[in-house]
RNA sequence: GCGGGUGUGGCGGAAUGGUAGACGCCGGGGACUUAAAAUCCCCUGUCCUCUGGACGUGUGGGUUCGAGUCCCACCACCCGCACCA
């Protein structure tokens, strides 16, 4: 080791190793300490740690080591969200086993988070992979199924007819699969169902506590869930028959002009004409992209048959409409063209009646609509006895009025729908059911937990290698003891993904987690994570940490108290015209100048493209290995953290890495300088205090780009400061106040320094409050609202003094030039303003 | 369409209604060196008649002694939802 230069390479991994052999970072429940747990969403091991991990993990591990520092039992776990679809992918084309292939990239990727350093309780790993944490699901589900809160019922999907497959619909991509490219068809499957909106209420309300989540989250959950309250009534149709609709605005009743079901509605499904066969045939065309959507135009087919009005008695033409959609509310609806857009729409294009019922007035009965409906605020008019009444009032009566004539009644509805959790793969949790002809579908008993999955699987044949399997489905049946065969159904990953944070807690091999040790360390202090979980997977988990509440096998009721939702990591791109295509480069093909970028192979010039989320088609990636092997840890983890606050996206840069590996250098040099002398440092000392104030603050506050830059700010102080006992004092405590954020440079240093044991098991300095007080101020003096002079004056000075001293200075009498002062405003210890 | 967010130097960004641009990056100049790397020092919003001054936080208004910050309207970009009655 160089005496001059801080060498990563070998530091590095020394660091690592002392921390694992003096096992810092093992969670203690037995500690007497307050506990801290601070998580980051589990990454599925798709073979490489990519930079949007490095960001996320760095953050929650400065949080979890200060916290430590600070006096916490922390609780930092790291698992994997092993099962899912692309192990079934690689099986396929590498014909590799999906057990395999996962278990290597875990290995993989874990040795590169060792690699990084970072803080983590490695005794409680976890893979949802394995028998030991899926057989407790499969218990879990069991219990829920007791519980009322599973179900089966037949559900469409869409299914891909030559992989055999089901897909989700992210996979459909114009209609085909994504993979096959085969047509994909609409299927009726029997599916398994969590009761998820038996909890709608609840999940919303909870959402009020969650003060320390992101609104913008809460939010999308809020609409998620999509509470909306109205009146179901049915109307009495023409062939004899009542159809039931729904409306959230029944104050505009006397405003219907016709009324409308959904093509899949029973009412239109009876027709007996091809005319109407046709139309409902086009409906079902109807795609479901955003820009189909987007211009679809308003669609209707009058069935002839004629709803009589519940007030007014008038009959109201009942038409078939392609944007009534048949799985929210009753799949049918009175239509107020005056204040509901799309009624309106569809009423001018088929002619239909525009009556006004609401309006600004009670004058403006009969204005005129300007050429869109109007959903707002205001009075009833036309009417009948709603005339003169506001809107919600208006509600009310006409809820009250169709319930006394036991026609309706008010009826909350919700956008939220059950969470189907079957999927027709191998690699996922089996799910714990056998089907039996005699007995129907029985739960698998607890004591033959955990039904695991066959090794011996091939996926040269397309479909679910469960369902082929020779032996594994032949079961006895629980009840009757007759032949069965298992459900070959596996879970959806969001479920392995909804409890892990418990399981994390503790781990018994008999039961799914400790009753005790989730009281003791749950709600997780802080979550950190990427936006794109922000409805389901962190829906689930609160959903998942609720049924089990509600089951009484737990106490707490959410799961995550505070949540954090990170930026990506960007970068530009570089690309060029070959041959008209753009062809992308890589940065590590690419030598950057200040104004161009050009091409190592062949010194060609490239366009520097636009700063975007990393992806590998856009080649605008780095990799965590290359940039740790040549700038060491710390450097990478000091760029995740510096300059942009951490919930926006981080651009990365060559130059900027560079500067972090610079500044760990700057440190070391600190260190590395004679740390003796005569006399104090008044100015130092508070600066360093005052240091460990804000940097603490920001760290609390997830600011770390600003507990960046004060620590840039007091590592150029003690710089400028002559040798003293105060710059050794502030030499230090900054390393520990970067320990957090640079723990192999802290520990190298420290050790260096002659610094007792770990710095990593160190505390967090302690200031003095009398550093913190300045006896000096600067005081802004304006005239005019602008800036003319600033003054020193002692802290406190009184008003009169410092108008005074105001008033004294040149600058301002020459920008007063004889004026006449009318006013001065005074605050203190701030700033004088003086107005002519 | 609905909902939400963001807009500050060449760039990332600081700034309890009180000195706009902290800190970092880039750039320029200088020192050290045979030379380079590394390091250190200085400058670095725009403009002008430059020991000073004017302008300046997307645009236009407003409130205030004082607005990047509060209010109103608009523009641009980003994100989420999407015919949810």
């Amino acid at each position: 080791m160089s005496d001059t230069r801080f060498d990563p390479s070998t530091a590095d991994g020394r660091w690592q190793k002392a921390w694992d052999e003096a096992q810092c970072f093992r969670a203690d429940s037995k500690s007497a300490k307050p506990k801290s747990y601070v998580l980051e969403m589990f990454p599925y091991p798709s073979g490489r740690i990519h930079i949007g991990h490095v960001r996320n993990y760095t953050m929650g591990d400065v949080l979890a080591r200060y916290k430590r520092m600070t006096g916490h039992e922390v609780l930092h776990p790291m698992g994997w969200d092993a099962f899912g679809m692309p192990a079934e992918n690689a099986a396929m084309e590498k014909g590799v086993h999906p057990g395999g292939w996962t278990r290597d990239n875990i290995a993989n990727m874990k040795a590169q988070l060792k690699r990084i350093g970072f803080a983590l309780d490695w005794s409680r790993e976890l893979a949802t992979c394995e028998p030991e944490y899926y057989g407790h699901e499969q218990g879990l589900f069991l219990d829920l199924y007791e519980a009322g809160l599973v179900y089966r019922k037949e559900s469409e999907v869409n299914w891909d007819p030559v992989d055999m497959t089901v897909l989700a619909n992210e996979q459909v991509i114009d209609g085909k699969g994504w993979r096959s490219g085969a047509e994909v068809e609409k299927r009726k499957l029997a599916q398994w169902f969590l009761k998820i909106t038996d909890f709608a209420e609840e999940l919303l309300d909870g959402l009020g506590s969650l003060e320390n989540w992101p609104d913008k989250v809460r939010l999308m959950q809020e609409n998620w869930i999509g509470k909306s309250q109205g009146l179901e009534f049915s109307f009495d149709l023409s062939n004899g028959e009542r159809l039931p609709v729904y409306s959230t605005r029944p104050d505009t009743i006397f405003g219907a002009s016709f009324v409308a079901v959904a093509a899949d509605h029973p009412v239109a499904q009876s027709l007996d004409s091809d005319a109407a066969r046709d139309f409902i045939a086009l409906c079902k065309r109807g795609g479901t992209t955003a820009a189909e959507l987007e211009t679809a135009e308003k669609l209707g087919f009058d069935t002839g048959i004629t709803a009589k009005h519940p007030f007014t008695g008038a009959d109201l033409p009942v038409y078939i409409a392609n944007f009534v959609l048949m799985d929210y509310g009753t799949g049918a609806i009175m239509a107020v063209p005056g204040h509901d857009q799309r009624d309106f729409d569809f009423a001018t294009k088929y002619g239909l009646p525009i009556p006004r019922v609401v309006a600004p007035s009670a004058a403006d009965a009969d204005k005129p609509f300007d050429a869109e409906a109007e959903s707002g605020e205001g009075v009833l008019v036309n009417s009948d006895f709603l005339d003169g009444m506001e809107v919600e009032a208006a509600k009310a009566e006409v809820i009250r009025r169709l319930e006394e004539q036991g026609r309706g009644q008010g009826k909350t509805v919700w956008r939220l729908r059950d969470w189907g959790v079957s999927r027709q793969r191998y690699w996922g949790t089996p799910i714990p059911f056998i089907h039996c002809e005699s007995c129907g579908v029985v739960p698998a008993p607890k004591d033959s937990l955990p039904i695991t999955l066959p090794e011996d699987v091939d996926f040269k044949t397309p479909g679910n290698p469960l369902v082929r399997h020779p032996t594994w489905k032949h079961v006895d049946c629980p009840k009757c003891g007759g032949k069965a065969e298992r459900e070959t159904d596996t879970l959806d990953t969001f479920v392995d993904s909804s409890w892990y944070f418990l399981r994390f807690a503790s781990q018994p091999a008999d039961k799914p987690f400790d009753r005790e040790e989730i009281a003791k360390w749950l709600p997780v202090e802080q979550y950190i994570g990427g936006i794109e979980h922000a409805i389901l997977h962190l829906l689930y988990a609160r959903f998942w940490t609720r049924a089990l509440a509600h089951m009484g096998q737990i106490e707490v009721k959410e799961p995550f108290a505070s949540l954090f939702t990170q930026g990506m990591v960007t970068h530009e791109t570089y690309s060029r015209l070959e041959g008209g295509k753009t062809v992308y480069y890589a940065p590590d093909e690419i030598s950057r100048e200040a104004e161009r970028a050009l091409l190592k192979d062949d010194g060609g010039e490239v366009e520097i493209g636009r700063v975007i989320k990393m992806s590998k088609s856009k080649k605008n990636v780095v990799d965590p290995d290359t940039i740790i092997a040549t700038y060491g840890a710390d450097a990478v983890r000091w760029f995740m953290l510096s300059d942009s606050p951490p919930e926006r996206d981080l651009p990365w840069s060559e130059a900027g890495i560079e500067g972090c590996g610079r500044f760990v250098q700057r440190v070391w040099r600190l260190v590395s300088a004679e740390m003796v002398g005569d006399g104090g440092d008044l100015d130092l000392r508070r600066k360093t205090h005052k240091t460990i104030v804000a940097v603490a603050q920001d760290i609390e506050a997830l600011s770390f780009n600003k507990a960046v830059a004060r620590l840039y700010e007091l590592t150029g102080a003690i710089e400028k400061a002559q040798p003293s006992a105060d710059r050794r004092d502030a030499t230090f405590t900054l390393m520990k106040l970067v320990s957090p954020m640079m723990p192999h440079l802290a520990e190298e240093a420290w050790h260096r320094a002659g610094g007792e044991g770990l710095i990593a098991e160190a505390a967090w300095p302690e200031h003095d409050p009398a550093m913190l007080v300045e006896d000096e101020v600067t005081i802004a003096v304006q005239h005019k609202g602008k800036l003319r002079d600033t003054l020193t004056a002692p802290k406190g000075a009184s008003k009169e003094a410092l108008e005074e001293m105001a008033l004294a200075s040149e600058k301002v009498q020459r920008s007063l030039d004889g004026a006449e002062v009318r006013k001065i405003i005074v605050v203190p210890d701030r700033l004088v303003n003086i107005v002519t």
